[in-house]
DNA sequence: AGCACGCCGACT
DNA sequence: GTCGGCGTGCTC
């Protein structure tokens, strides 16, 4: 027998399949990781397929040395997501591999956790053996009497009576062996609220069919219950006896989220994300693996969950930009969740408040079935939006960080004894150091890109790389100690706070002091229980926590999304001021969002403040029809790294000459393309050259094929080309 | 990714 | 003369 196996190598040079011998003593099966030689060194890779005869000549071919496991590690299932993942992304098959188990895995040092856990032998008397015991020993007596045959004990928990029972063991009455057990997180218990579901969630719970491979958009706005529609739908799917997957955004993976499905769904709840220790990690994928845990709540790689029979998949605020993978295996979450509901034909839920114009579009055309929940669960009204104008402000004389109207809010919020919270979209303290004399801007040596100034740590740091750099006195080019700060930041906005507001507690939420674990958390809880109070933070603050006394909210710069230069920063926008207003609407008294903006007539404001989204919708998909975006048209970005900027620059000029041609033989499908550098240069110190097309939707399958080819063709190991479809940043 | 092979510069 | 630099190529 033959096994074709992927070596657990991330490099296009062995991105292809090698063919092993099976020995006949060994259980290898399709998705056993096994051990092989591999050169002058052994290394781990996956079985793929198993065939009777290969086309390398025997002398070439090596045995399997061994399997890694004694289970089947990727299931078939998997295996052709694996194919699908390398037709559609053109990615490396051991990155895809890689995706579907936990790392903790390949690096060898599987660390399975055993307890001591000791049973009667069978053939033990227990009566026979307490009459047997003295009267006086009551500890003794009273240790048999806990015991019964057949079952298992843990060791750890009968420890007072650790003596006797190793005596029973030396006596051959009772065994002690290690078995393995599971480290699951820790989450509080807490009792599930009873719910008594409005007429839509009803109709929203029943709509669904959950034997088809249909996708639903549940459309519902902020506080409409979409949470508990998803709990129902996937304890309907558990009675049918098959499994779930439910992801949300990585930074609303919060204890709440955990809490509430362990409540209602108890050990069946397997959670994944990146807090997690890899021992955890490790063993909520086994307990997956196993069927132990057969509802997977988690961020965005929880889709690759090795749940069998799965009955349902959920994505929750599905508009959210992390599921889109913008790393090294790119992928789309909404791609993969769609693969695996054909293949277990099965629902696939996307639900958002404000959903994704693509997403929204699918649903008017009818491929999505749309289902709507536009009631909020208590009736409350939705915090009243007032736009400030910034550049009235500076023309009648206030140039500080705060508007009047936001000032007197918050004096007003204070003396309520309420919070409120400000938001804003950057971090540290400025955004880069710029000479004020020679227009010298503080620079990454590795990366192209500006150093952002913390002053906490006083350091300028590269956002990119992470490298830190000593903060500048003088500029290094001209000498001037004229050297100054730009923009604000949450660390600006306290310290005017602060000057305001002496007495009243501010605290600060951003990428900075939510490094270390749990940090996040605590600095909510704190708020939660301080009042009056003020929290300031990024965009973090937007999601989670529900604080009943907030009353207030300020967005301080709201063009920052805007200003970004992709065609998906108004909705992103949209959807941003939406998700913060909501923060203030959960109170018994009134909410009130004062919004800051330079170009207060933007459209996005006026659909926003009414909290209107199928009029920004319309606005924005007629936009993008007539300008030929997404999704009326795909944007390809082929982008090329290297060390050597001449290796890079070469590379692209040759993909970029065949890709003319390609656009020459499809010229009215094309609305651009174009070839240059990134805008970041360079990162890690690798030049990045780009190459940007455009064309028409419907012939994306032909042209992306024909792409995929060229980049095949100029590979090597000098350069490395990565594709992308509809990048979400084009750094 | 590693590891070997191989062809040019500064040293005991 | 040789030790060692890293460019190139291969791994079933």
């Amino acid at each position: 027998m033959i096994a074709e196996v992927i070596v657990d190598i991330t490099s296009s040079e062995v991105d292809k399949v090698f063919d092993y011998i099976v020995p006949e003593n060994l259980n290898i099966k399709v998705g056993t990781r096994v051990s092989v030689p591999f050169g002058k060194r052994y290394i781990e890779g996956f079985v793929v397929k198993l065939k009777e005869s290969s086309k390398v000549s025997k002398e070439r071919l090596k045995p399997i040395s061994r399997a890694l496991d004694d289970f089947q590690a990727i299931n078939d299932e998997m295996l052709l997501l694996k194919d699908y993942m390398r037709e559609k992304y053109h990615l490396r098959l051991a990155d895809t591999l890689r995706l579907f188990i936990p790392a903790e895995m390949r690096t060898g040092r599987v660390k399975v956790k055993t307890k001591k856990q000791f049973r009667l032998n069978d053939d033990v008397n227990l009566e026979e053996l307490f009459n047997s015991t003295r009267k006086s020993a009551t500890a003794q007596r009273e240790f048999l009497g806990l015991l019964k045959n057949g079952e298992t004990y843990f060791l750890s928990d009968y420890e007072k009576y650790s003596a006797y029972i190793k005596k029973l063991s030396d006596m051959g009455i009772l065994k002690i062996e290690d078995t393995e057990v599971y480290r699951a997180p820790k989450s509080l218990v807490v009792q599930p609220p009873k719910f008594k579901h409005t007429k839509e969630q009803e109709r929203a719970i029943e709509a669904v069919k959950l034997d088809e491979k249909q996708t639903y958009l549940i459309f519902g706005v902020t506080g409409s219950g979409k949470t508990e529609v998803y709990m129902s739908l996937i304890e309907r799917v558990l009675k049918e006896g098959k499994t779930a997957i439910m992801l949300v955004p990585e930074i609303s993976l919060t204890p709440q989220i955990f809490s509430n499905f362990k409540s209602r769904f108890g050990d069946n709840v397997a959670i994944l994300h990146s807090g997690l220790s890899s021992g955890e990690r490790y063993d909520e994928w086994r307990r997956i693996h196993e069927g132990e845990a057969r509802v997977v709540v988690g961020a965005r790689s929880a889709i690759f969950a090795p749940v069998e029979n799965l009955g349902i998949i959920i994505i929750d605020e599905e508009h959210d930009g992390s599921y889109s993978s913008e790393t090294n295996p790119r992928y789309k979450t909404h791609d993969i969740a769609l693969f695996r509901s054909k293949f277990n034909s099965c629902p696939l839920i996307l639900g958002s408040a404000t959903p994704s114009i693509e997403s929204f579009y699918h649903a008017e055309k009818g491929e999505y079935k749309l289902l709507e929940l536009p009631a909020r669960v208590n009736n409350r009204e939705m915090p009243k939006i007032q736009i400030v104008d910034m550049l009235n402000e500076i023309r009648e004389g206030n140039t500080g960080i705060f508007s009047r109207a936001l000032k007197y809010e918050l004096e007003k919020c204070i003396n309520e004894k309420r919070q409120a919270i400000l938001f804003l979209n950057r971090r540290g303290f400025t955004s880069f150091f710029m000479c004020k004399e020679c227009g010298y801007v503080a620079k990454c040596t590795d990366c192209d890109v500006t150093l952002v100034y913390h002053k906490a740590e006083d350091r300028l740091k590269c956002h990119y790389c992470g490298k830190r750099y000593k903060a500048l006195t003088v500029c290094p080019n001209c000498k001037s100690s004229y050297i100054k700060q730009g923009a604000i930041g949450t660390q600006k906005v306290v310290e005017e706070l602060e000057e305001l507001f002496p007495n009243v507690k501010i605290y600060r939420m951003d990428n900075d002091t939510t490094q270390s674990k749990d940090a996040h958390q605590r600095i909510l809880a704190t708020f939660g229980n301080t009042k009056p109070s003020i929290l300031v933070g990024t965009q973090m603050i937007a999601k989670g926590h529900d604080f009943p006394d907030v009353t207030l909210v300020g967005i301080i710069d709201a063009d920052q999304s805007l200003y970004q230069s992709d065609y998906r920063s108004t909705e992103r926008a949209f959807a941003l001021l939406t998700q913060v207003s909501g923060r203030a609407g959960r109170s018994e008294a009134e909410g009130k969002v004062i919004l800051q903006s330079y170009s207060p007539r933007h459209y996005v404001y006026k659909f926003a403040s009414n909290y209107n989204y199928k009029a920004f919708y319309n606005k924005e998909i007629n936009l993008r029809e007539v300008t030929h975006f997404p999704p009326f048209s795909t944007i390809l970005r082929v982008l090329v790294t290297s060390e050597k900027e001449e290796v890079a620059k070469d590379t692209v000029k040759d993909i970029y000459s065949k890709v003319c041609d390609v656009f020459s033989s499809h010229r009215s499908d094309f609305f651009y393309l174009d070839a240059m550098k990134s805008p970041i240069s360079r990162i890690k110190n690798k030049t990045r050259f780009q190459i940007l097309m455009r064309f028409t939707k419907s012939k994306e399958d032909d042209i992306i094929k024909e792409i995929y080819k060229i980049c095949d063709e100029f590979k090597s190991s000098k350069a490395s080309i990565f594709v992308e479809i509809d990048p979400q940043n084009l750094s």
